[in-house]
DNA sequence: ATAGTGGGTTTCATTTTGGAACTTGTCAAG
DNA sequence: CTTGACAAGTTCCAAAATGAAACCCACTAT
């Protein structure tokens, strides 16, 4: 399978990384997360080429998960910001940081942490049920196919 | 900057990229959640080549992601399991999904559903602060340097 | 004896990346 | 008025990763 084939599954996994299933992509997310906006910033902050620099950024545009927004003219420069669609990115990069916290520390433990503004406390994120905010587990979930997706789907869940 | 360097950066997340930032490894990951555990199914399911299949397992039990654990003797058959170190990925898995299904799905809907075993209903996942249990947004976490890490994190944070 | 299964490895053409230099528009300094 | 710098790319080419398909090995079932 190919990389534009993925989008087209039926499984709502395959979508999301067509769009930001990429080691750099999900690094320049990252930076936005934390302000960045600017194309040196990224790739002197990531390290990336400049080439794919572009070519992710234009990607992520065109998935409207960044948007070009003009900050001067005259030479037209144009910053990227989150949109609401990236914006809700927000728990995939949490959570992607507090495994690397807790599994891929070193003895200087975490290289940042994190407090939430709201209680003030260092904290990590914890994943809850929407419907009775208890945590949820790996076994706590049971995984139906979607009732307009017939046999299509019964086949993602077939082992 | 290469993929190997990626896992000595001082961030948690370069660091999580370089076990599982990579589109087969997470279509891989998910199977595992589903209760896929046999070379052959992940094969059929993921639709990725043999060649690569077996390249990105045998990375993941080298980060002790997934063990081999034999199922048969004569002739020595061997599945793939997830550690606990895996099992602790459940989050990141949950957070791809649950973006695909707001933001990425088609008319018919999420083609997968989930159920919390718990409450019976269908639920969305929902990241909240370990300590005062709120729901934590992109606006309601301050960032700072580890403090075992001098300036080498204080730039992991200038814009 | 032949075919099938499970779990791979090898080979080779095609794609994707990495690295470095080049472009364009504009300002600011000498 | 020439030179340099900055921001945001683009172009070019060699090196690395990927995709497709064939091959291999140890068994089992027909």
């Amino acid at each position: 399978m190919r990389w534009e084939e993925l989008g087209d599954q039926p499984c709502s996994m395959s979508r999301t990384l067509a769009v930001v299933g990429d080691r750099w992509t999900l690094l320049i997310l990252r930076d936005c997360f934390l302000g960045v906006r600017r194309f040196d910033a990224f790739e002197r902050r990531i390290g990336l080429t400049r080439h794919l620099l572009a070519d992710r950024l234009k990607k992520l545009v065109e998935h409207e998960v960044l948007v070009k927004v003009p900050y001067q003219q005259k030479p037209l420069r144009e910053e990227y910001r989150l949109t609401d669609k990236g914006l809700a990115l927000h728990p995939v990069i949490l959570s992607l940081v507090s495994w690397g916290d807790t599994w891929m520390a070193d003895e200087r433990g975490a290289p940042i942490e994190h407090y939430h503004k709201g209680c003030g406390q260092r904290m990590k994120p914890v994943m809850v049920c929407s419907e009775c905010a208890e945590p949820v587990g790996p076994r706590d979930i049971d995984a139906r196919p979607g009732s307009a997706f017939g046999e299509e789907a019964e086949k993602l869940l077939a082992g």
